[in-house]
DNA sequence: AAGAGGCCCTGATAGC
DNA sequence: TGCTATCAGGGCCTCT
């Protein structure tokens, strides 16, 4: 489900709300996430202040007391939901009075001082990990490449990466090792603004074409951010508000519908590649 | 060895 | 109404 920018909404919020709070009690109601919840989980979290919220392509990261770490990450359908104490009795009912928590999948429950932590995943794509040290957390995410936003994934990396490489450009944009926090929403749209066709081989990228390539991808991820993410099925910040994003596909789910471009009079196309629906217009994007 | 596809899982929706 | 098929914001693993 999330992308980076949604992520990174839920990042700030958390951050916000939760930070130096310390926390008293886990509860695992399901353990078989993407990968089982090891059994020292609980042990491991208990007890530790949660210094800050940081993140890391599509992962929240809790930064522990003890220079430990925790991560999350909500694969296609994972989202976290914050239940106030004041405002609820331990009993799953509702936070901050007016939001639900779902009454199915609540599989992780944190407990802090003034805010419970819930997670909450129904395909179980998600997962979390505990890292012992900052050495291990800079191991784990040396597999995962730069971010758009990162000044690393500058015009020689990318032109380094896509040389002499038969693959899409659009399967390019959506491997982590390459570049990482874009998902098959935004890879769609970054493509659009760049026009670029999705299904152009990477050794066929252009200079110009990898200098578009760069600025929208920080532009388009950028923008989703301060709009508050995408909510297209059940996308909602801890606060239970839904992003806006979504709003402002010029691609995504469009199928059929005019080109958004003013200057162009084409058609949005849907292609399937690897499982993951592809959208562009053939006319723009070339 | 790069790259495509299968698979993990549940829920919403479309089509008959 | 009730069934079956298809599709979803991801990423690891296996096969060619």
């Amino acid at each position: 489900m999330p992308e980076l920018p949604e992520v990174e909404v839920i990042k700030q919020s958390l951050d916000r709300k939760i930070k130096f709070q310390r926390i008293n009690k886990i509860v695992v109601t399901n353990r078989n996430l993407r990968f089982k919840i090891p059994k020292e989980f609980e042990f491991f979290l208990k007890n530790k202040k949660i210094n800050k919220i940081t993140r890391k392509s599509k992962y929240l990261i809790f930064n522990l007391s003890n220079k430990t770490f925790f991560l999350i990450h909500l694969g296609m359908s994972g989202t976290i939901h914050l239940l106030n104490n004041r405002n609820h009795n331990n009993t799953n009912t509702s936070f901050y009075g007016s939001v639900n928590l779902p009454l199915k999948h609540n599989h992780i429950f944190i407990f802090l001082k003034k805010h419970q932590v819930v997670y909450n995943d129904p395909r179980r794509f998600g997962f979390v990990k505990i890292v012992e040290s900052k050495k291990k957390l800079n191991l784990f995410f040396k597999k995962i490449g730069p971010e758009p936003l990162d000044k690393n994934f500058s015009i020689s990396y990318i032109s380094k990466n896509l040389k002499g490489k038969k693959k899409y450009i659009k399967s390019f944009l959506l491997d982590q090792k390459f570049v990482s926090g874009i998902g098959n929403i935004y890879a769609s749209e970054i493509l659009f603004y760049s026009k670029i066709n999705p299904f152009k081989k990477a050794k066929n990228i252009s200079k110009e074409e990898i200098k578009k390539i760069k600025y929208f991808s920080e532009f388009v991820l950028k923008n989703a951010i301060k709009k508050g993410g995408s909510s297209i099925k059940n996308f909602l910040n801890i606060k239970g508000k839904s992003g806006n994003y979504q709003n402002e596909f010029k691609v995504y789910q469009r199928e059929n519908l005019n080109c958004l471009n003013k200057t162009c009079y084409g058609k949005i196309k849907k292609k399937i590649t690897s499982k993951r629906s592809t959208f562009f217009c053939n006319s723009c994007q070339k």
